[in-house]
DNA sequence: TCGCATAAAATGAGAATGGA
DNA sequence: TCCATTCTCATTTTATGCGA
């Protein structure tokens, strides 16, 4: 059949597209007015990145003294990124509209067989996909293809200490190059966007596009409460207030002085908060220009991590709520409220409150102080709460039951501990064919060891003067986290049975200490290991709850 | 599930600016 | 003056939401 013929040759471009490397689009430099730029041949761009990948995975493969999982992981950080398949999705349904264009919506339409068609259905790329990835992989199961996939995450409590004790906050010696530490001479804390809007996002939960839009008289206070008037419109200071949310400012917010900094404002004739930031000329919108700057400057900074990007700060706040134990009702009601989904969007005078009692029980432990050189209460250091993070990956075998569990920090993606569960089918492909086996009862109690040490030595960094009770208080409260960790792994296996199909949030009550990201991934489908945000990965916070079931 | 839309991040370029 | 940093913009890449 002639058409059978035309799908292997969509395909095969897809697949071409497939194996281009990331940044092949980019590199162009048509990215400014009147600039000629370079032209790039695609096919040229893939067998050069294919050859230098080559030459990698062979130097890496004849090191002999490197273990398996470490010759994966420098494969994976060196060999050149290529294009996600979620793009390639992209890709496909542009390609397809090229050819409804051209053959009319009979020859191609979601409802055309798929024998006859002249570009896949998503699911026949899906299926082929699964072969591409086979194929991508060495025999003893290290991968030749790598993408760098984002996984949205939200802030670890390191990174946000790590932000409040930087130059931003404690003061640069420099109005203008804000990655300058301060010197004892000079030390400037300019408080603009690039000061409140990371504060604002982490305590509020609120969109930067929000926040940078608002007028001075957007804050008002309201039953006694300071509160601000957030809207998603352009012209938003225009709107009246009944289409608005209304938000209460958290204390922390107000012990650094933020009324007063309004009031200043407000005195000085001043209409926007942030009037540095204006909307940008192509889309008229602040997020781009502020996200532009804030960007390049946790660049300098050496802030940036691919995981937890500037817009996971807001998600930070609602997994601090989620540790906190509030219950799902509720929290989903605040966070609703917050993002401005939900239909009930005012609050009474004693909702406010409770509201803003709510995002105060976050606790950041920012302290703040004084300091002679500021008119202003400062940032004077930061009490983290230290959060040891773990990424937990867990097999399930074909019967559901967990078979294989590997630890890695989060931090390092050193592999903590790794085994599988004697007498169980675990899957022989990578990650998992290095695992020694071992009986439930010892994994489990390896598990709690670990996560103890873990724990405790985290803690112990920071302590100087940590006395014995210290110690003790610090090994009670390991207990917890691993009990929790235990509860969390069992509860993976459950929620994995119910539902296979979707992204779960679970998490044990009232252990705020430690957090765990989880990843499940399938014995029996490798191709499933690939998809980590969608068809299978279950992120685990601790928290009351199990979410979007 | 598919088709389409959108938000935001990422990248690269050049110009402007800051500081020593 | 030199070099690093910052700013801005065009453009690509990534993930996700919505309605049929």
């Amino acid at each position: 059949m002639p058409t059978s013929i035309v799908l292997e040759q969509s395909f095969d471009f897809l697949h071409m597209v497939w194996m281009l490397p990331k940044g092949w689009g980019k590199s162009h430099g048509r990215n400014r007015h009147g600039q000629d730029g370079r032209k790039l041949c695609p096919r040229q761009e893939i067998s050069d990145a294919d050859a230098k990948d080559a030459a990698l995975l062979e130097g890496i493969m004849r090191l002999d003294t490197l273990s398996v999982p470490d010759k994966r992981r420098r494969l994976v950080q060196e060999l050149a990124p290529r294009l996600t398949d979620g793009y390639l999705f992209v890709q496909r349904d542009m390609l397809n509209r090229i050819f409804r264009a051209a053959l009319g919506r009979r020859r191609v339409g979601r409802d055309v067989d798929e024998d006859d068609r002249v570009v896949s259905s998503h699911a026949q790329l899906k299926g082929r996909m699964q072969n591409w990835h086979k194929a991508q992989k060495t025999s003893c199961g290290l991968p030749k293809r790598v993408s760098r996939a984002k996984r949205l995450m939200s802030w670890s409590l390191e990174h946000v200490s790590r932000l409040l004790r930087s130059p931003i906050y404690l003061g640069s010696s420099s109005q203008k190059l804000r990655s300058r530490k301060a010197t004892a001479r000079k030390r400037y804390i300019i408080r603009d966007a690039i000061y409140w809007v990371p504060l604002i996002m982490i305590t509020m939960g609120v969109r930067p596009e929000e926040i940078l839009q608002a007028a001075v008289p957007d804050v008002v206070r309201r039953g006694g409460i300071l509160c601000l008037f957030v809207g998603d419109e352009e012209d938003a200071v225009l709107k009246n207030e009944q289409s608005r949310r209304v938000l209460p400012i958290p204390q922390i917010l107000l012990d650094l002085g933020f009324r007063e900094w309004v009031v200043a404002k407000s005195r000085s004739g001043e209409t926007w908060l942030f009037p540095d930031i204006q909307p940008d000329r192509p889309h008229g919108r602040r997020s781009q220009i502020f996200g532009d700057r804030l960007r390049n400057l946790f660049k300098t900074l050496k802030l940036q991590d691919p995981r937890e990007d500037i817009y996971a700060m807001r998600r930070t706040l609602s997994s601090k709520l989620m540790g906190l134990g509030i219950d799902t009702g509720t929290r989903q009601r605040i966070l609703g409220h917050l993002e401005g989904t939900t239909v009930d969007k005012h609050y009474s005078d004693h909702g406010l409150l409770e509201l803003k009692d709510l995002l105060d029980s976050v606790d950041y432990g920012i302290d703040v102080g004084h300091d002679r050189g500021f008119a202003f209460p400062i940032i004077v250091g930061t009490r983290t709460a230290l959060q040891a993070a773990l990424d937990v990956d867990v097999a399930l075998s074909d019967q559901r039951e967990v078979s294989a569990v590997q630890l890695r920090d989060a931090e390092t993606d050193e592999i903590v501990f790794e085994a599988t569960i004697s007498g169980r089918k675990a899957p022989s492909t990578f990650p998992w064919n290095e695992c020694g086996a071992l009986e439930e009862k010892d994994v489990a109690a390896r598990i709690i060891s670990l996560v103890d040490d873990i724990l405790v030595l985290r803690d112990l960094h920071l302590e100087a003067g940590a006395t014995p009770e210290d110690i003790r208080q610090l090994l009670a409260h390991a207990r917890t986290a691993i009990e929790g960790l235990l509860h969390c792994v069992r509860q993976i296996a459950q929620a994995w049975r119910a539902h296979r199909s979707q992204t779960t949030e679970i998490g044990a009550n009232s252990v705020p200490s430690l957090q765990v990201r989880a990843k499940v991934s399938y014995a029996y489908s490798p191709f499933a290991a690939n998809h980590s945000t969608t068809a299978c990965a279950a992120w685990l916070r601790f928290g009351p709850r199990i979410a979007n079931m």
